[in-house]
DNA sequence: TGTACATCAGTGAACGCGCGTTCACTGATGTAC
DNA sequence: TGTACATCAGTGAACGCGCGTTCACTGATGTAC
């Protein structure tokens, strides 16, 4: 950490964390080089001994929040053992939670416009996190009866979209698109009524 | 329509025109006044006798494409009438239709970045397109007992958000992102999922 | 411990570029008489 | 129908700017002996 006179000693994740706060502070077209570079407290061109451009520093940006992304909603799905149901739920509040305690990397991610297949590693970062969700999903499935079964990648594609959706929509500061509920809330009935659309909560809330 | 010599005619609806094509070819950020103005068959400087800027011309675009988008719902809504379900369900189709067939229009919206208050024109052209779903979702709460019926504005909230989000992640051609189905279908199933979930049809269709 | 040396992270100056915007202007258009 | 004139849409040149990127360089660091 800290700079030990010349040489930086972590300069890459230091422009990494410096274009986290620009994108958060400026959105994904704002982000410059140079002012990342200069926020770290480096000359430009010093970027170029760690990234391959600009659109590097952007793909390894999101990359990390494929990561991080992956871990919390891995935890949360733990955490929910061994009921598949809670497991379900505690993964879908950590997707909100996860775009707003990482905003800049939500916003690499989803918002930045680079391709997830732009590197093999970004691709299985990001398909290590669709993977957790469409366990919890396939795992939760299990209890519904197998005719009425919609497939697990659908029925995981549901729950991301409309988390998505309320995170884009409603949970950033979306100018002027103020929600009327909180997020929070939102989802968690959204939710709630798509499980019981699923026959997976009774009418009255218990299993 | 067409140049009639010196003078263009409709320079600015030719202009908002190039600005959607680029918008749709490069994305928002990637949009310039100097090559709409290209594409227009016109200098730059031109832009600023109809326009106050960029910005300017994207919210024109935004605006517009508000306009179309609660024609586009409110003719859908009129079209299932009388049945509140054939009309709900009628929007919720109009409006991934809508960001397939308008697609400069559903950036200029919302992934531009603009600000729906940027001015009392745009304001009231959204609000008029939020208002036609939600007074779907109203009609159609009324058949839910009064007890177990959520806000119609969060029920719209909900609609809204899983609509937003089959966009975002799997209708646009979001690099490496490809749904396992065709977002028409995720969207109708997952309408269809949500609205059991509020007891709206029955557990095997029929209402 | 001291010296010579290879490494390579960061410098500083420079580049070409295209951007958004301004300005004084020109000349096509439509109108008044 | 013809002439004089006001309007104003579009021109073309120019501006200052900050961008991403390159390059030869320098000097701090760590290592071999």
């Amino acid at each position: 950490m800290g700079k030990r006179g010349y040489h930086h000693g972590n300069l890459r994740q230091a422009l990494v964390e410096a274009a986290l706060d620009l994108i958060v502070a400026r959105g994904p077209a704002g982000f410059t080089v140079s002012e990342a570079a200069k926020q770290a407290g480096v000359t430009p061109a010093a970027v170029y001994r760690h990234f391959d451009g600009r659109e590097d520093m952007i793909a390894e940006s999101a990359r990390q929040g494929y990561a991080i992304f992956a871990d919390v909603m891995q935890y949360a799905y733990d955490s929910g053992q061994p009921s598949a149901l809670a497991a379900f739920e505690a993964t879908g509040r950590a997707y909100l939670a996860f775009a707003r305690k990482y905003p800049g990397h939500y916003i690499a991610m989803f918002e930045s416009g680079i391709s997830v297949n732009r590197s093999p590693e970004l691709a299985a970062a990001a398909g290590r996190a669709r993977d957790v969700l469409e366990r919890a999903a396939r795992d939760l499935s299990q209890h519904i009866p197998e005719a009425r079964r919609p497939p697990a990648a659908m029925f995981s594609a549901h729950i991301w979209a409309m988390s998505h959706g309320v995170v884009e929509l409603f949970a950033r500061n979306s100018p002027g698109r103020a929600s009327p509920f909180p997020a929070e809330d939102l989802l968690e009935t959204g939710i709630g009524i798509y499980l019981r659309g699923l026959g997976l909560i009774g009418p009255d809330d218990g299993t």
